[in-house]
DNA sequence: GTCTATAAAATGATAGAC
DNA sequence: GTCTATCATTTTATAGAC
């Protein structure tokens, strides 16, 4: 048959083995199933990728940057004015799209718990990192937003998010309870607004010192 | 050989089969290994188990109970007064147990997806409403030791400590960061607290009324 | 009842024709 | 470069000797 560039066929063994692990599960995103999906003969799968291992990592670096992706946009959507609001947005946002895409998000877990296993793609930690990074960006969009600083680093911050995003998720996964996850939302948000302080009224013995006077 | 008590050898596999997850993850829980694992031929399994899946059912039932006996001891220990208190206690428990048992955690969420991809064992619902059985447990208990009374039902708030407990334990799998972990679980605690007032003082209508004047 | 031996199917990876 | 055919393992499950 015709010569397809090997980019291509990298990417769309990726994107089949996304389909595949979202719709069954990593246990059954074999090989076969995989390059099936990708309508690719078995044999075509080892021309890209030496092995299933291989592959898998490819998936999580894919999909982790589809997460920071979506994680910076919708951000700045104007409404929302004081940080839990903003926080709140941020989080519904959120439910929103594991509300329409739960397999993913089930598929990410098991991603990051495989990792784990097998130390493919740095083990979970490198995956996390991902996750704390978009949610830094929404930390600090917060704060911009909401015209206030952080009283705690906004690393710090970010991880206490990505705990609080990562529960949400679980829960919503195994009840389906979508009213329930909201007001967790809700509850989320407050309790990292606690940890701010007025932009105008800069404490004293804070760590952080500048300030970012957005607009 | 002797013949073992039918019982016996179903509790023997479980706990190998324990034993084989916690370490190598669900994927490597294959028959042979757990089999082997329990000193037993591999003939023995079937003999005791119809298929692995049910195996796997069997470890999910005895690992819940085992996660609420948990849960439920060690809660009355002397010592903090406040709400926040005991629910902070209550998670550093918690902590103190997931950082000299993060794989069998990591097992539980493993099983968790597992049951959610196959159906097994009522899928990741069963095992939740243990999860929400064990958390209401503290989250009465505190208002007790407390002597505060809940704005919301007890279910609402165990489902928000659960989620609040999972997303601690995937970060802290993720980055085995103990000293952020234990300033999740004070955040987390705070966060539950707000949904209390004063036994002596209930309130009317109101969703809550007062609010913790952060000094 | 117990356990060895084996069946039957699935999987990751490769060889080799074209 | 492409893809069919196949190897070598590993898996769940069972048959059948004792």
């Amino acid at each position: 048959m015709r010569r397809i560039a090997p980019a291509l066929r990298r990417e769309e063994l990726i994107n089949a083995a996304v389909t595949v692990i979202a719709r069954d599960g990593i246990v059954a995103a074999t090989t076969r199933a995989i390059a099936s999906e990708a309508k690719m003969p078995l044999g075509a799968f080892h021309y890209v990728f030496d092995s299933r291992d291989e592959l898998i990592a490819a998936v999580i670096d894919e999909l982790m940057g589809r997460e920071l992706g979506r994680a910076l946009e919708g951000i700045t959507l104007g409404g929302p004015r004081t940080v839990t609001q903003v926080l709140e947005a941020g989080l519904n946002g959120f439910i929103d799209w594991l509300t329409e895409n739960p397999d993913l998000e089930l598929a990410l877990f098991e991603l990051a718990f495989f990792a784990a296993r097998t130390g493919t793609s740095g083990g979970m930690g490198a995956q996390y990192s991902a996750y704390y990074r978009a949610s830094a960006a929404l930390v600090a969009q917060a704060a911009v937003l909401g015209g206030v600083q952080w009283n705690e680093p906004v690393d710090r911050l970010a991880r206490h998010l990505t705990a609080l995003v990562d529960g949400l998720t679980t829960t919503w996964l195994a009840d389906r309870d979508t009213a329930a996850a909201r007001e967790f939302a809700s509850l989320a948000a407050s309790a990292l607004a606690t940890k701010v302080h007025p932009i105008s009224h800069p404490q004293t013995t804070v760590t952080q010192e500048y300030s970012h006077h957005a607009h």
